[in-house]
DNA sequence: CGGAAAGTGTAGCTACGACTACAATTCAGG
DNA sequence: CCTGAATTGTAGTCGTAGCTACACTTTCCG
């Protein structure tokens, strides 16, 4: 019943430092989709609509390129969009935009509540909330509970 | 004297979140290199060589992408490689390199300080990273000497 | 109500990072 | 020393995410 270690020599075991690194590069393509999710929810509930050119405005990028990514959520289900019309989000893009903005809440607290100026904490957050597991967001909640 | 808000009804202002998400951007495409410097460092000085295969094991990719990516650090100023050899890092990619592994283990020390379980604050920190800022870093430590 | 401006969509380009398949080189054992 | 295994390098492909340029709708005003 032992398992092989998860350490040699200072560096971590070949095989578990593979597996982080296949995660991170994981996250990083699942980012661009839940800010566009986060993005286009905020927009709905703020404006009423979500148009690609407030998105790319929003975002900092082209029209162009926020009209391809829209059609990559499109396509994974988790908004719709009709020519000329506004982006909405499926019931499955509503609810990764809520996950996404509850995590990205919690990033920014526990950055505040661990002396992190405010503009620091809102810029970084933006890109660490795609790297937060499940438990580490658990013990984020339970760090700022006490 | 009166700058611009940074918020409008709960929304950041837009050229306020397009900065904020560009650089994030910014620091995703910086995360490969990084990575790759602070692991052949690592390589070289528990190794003494980093060869392409060795690499591409460590990140869980194959040996071609790995090869790929080293000439892209090469072209950029941060590694040196001749054929059938292994690779070294410049000044540059040693630089590159210790701030890395540095800001690497602040950002595990940091979540271990507040809760996160090990393995999980291992996991997350390879992608956390690389979206820490230097006024974060600053706190951080701050944070970890009281 | 008819344009012009604004917004939207499409095409075609680049760069990156991933892969597989194949070619070339190095290096160790016999 | 030579030959086969391991390593290294290269070619070609894919998907994502950017961009600019241009075409097509919609919308807003005069
Ligand atoms: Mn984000
Ligand atoms: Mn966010
Ligand atoms: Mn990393
Ligand atoms: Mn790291």
């Amino acid at each position: 019943m032992s398992r092989p270690p998860e350490t040699t020599a200072g560096l971590p075991t070949e095989p578990t430092q593979a597996r982080r690194f296949g995660k991170t590069r994981t996250a990083q393509s699942t980012a661009i989709a839940e800010d566009y999710a986060e993005l286009i929810a905020d927009l709905l509930a703020s404006v009423g609509e979500a148009r690609p050119t407030d998105i790319a405005r929003r975002l900092g990028v082209s029209h162009a390129t926020a009209i391809k990514t829209v059609a990559r959520l499109k396509r994974e289900g988790l908004a719709t969009s009709r020519p000329y019309r506004g982006v909405f989000l499926t019931e499955a893009g509503e609810a990764l935009a809520a996950r996404v903005k509850s995590r990205h809440r919690l990033v920014v607290d526990l950055l505040r509540a661990v002396g992190v100026p405010a503009e620091a904490a809102e810029q970084d957050a933006e890109g660490i909330e795609h790297h937060v597991s499940d438990v580490t967001l658990a013990a984020f909640e339970k760090y700022l509970r006490k």
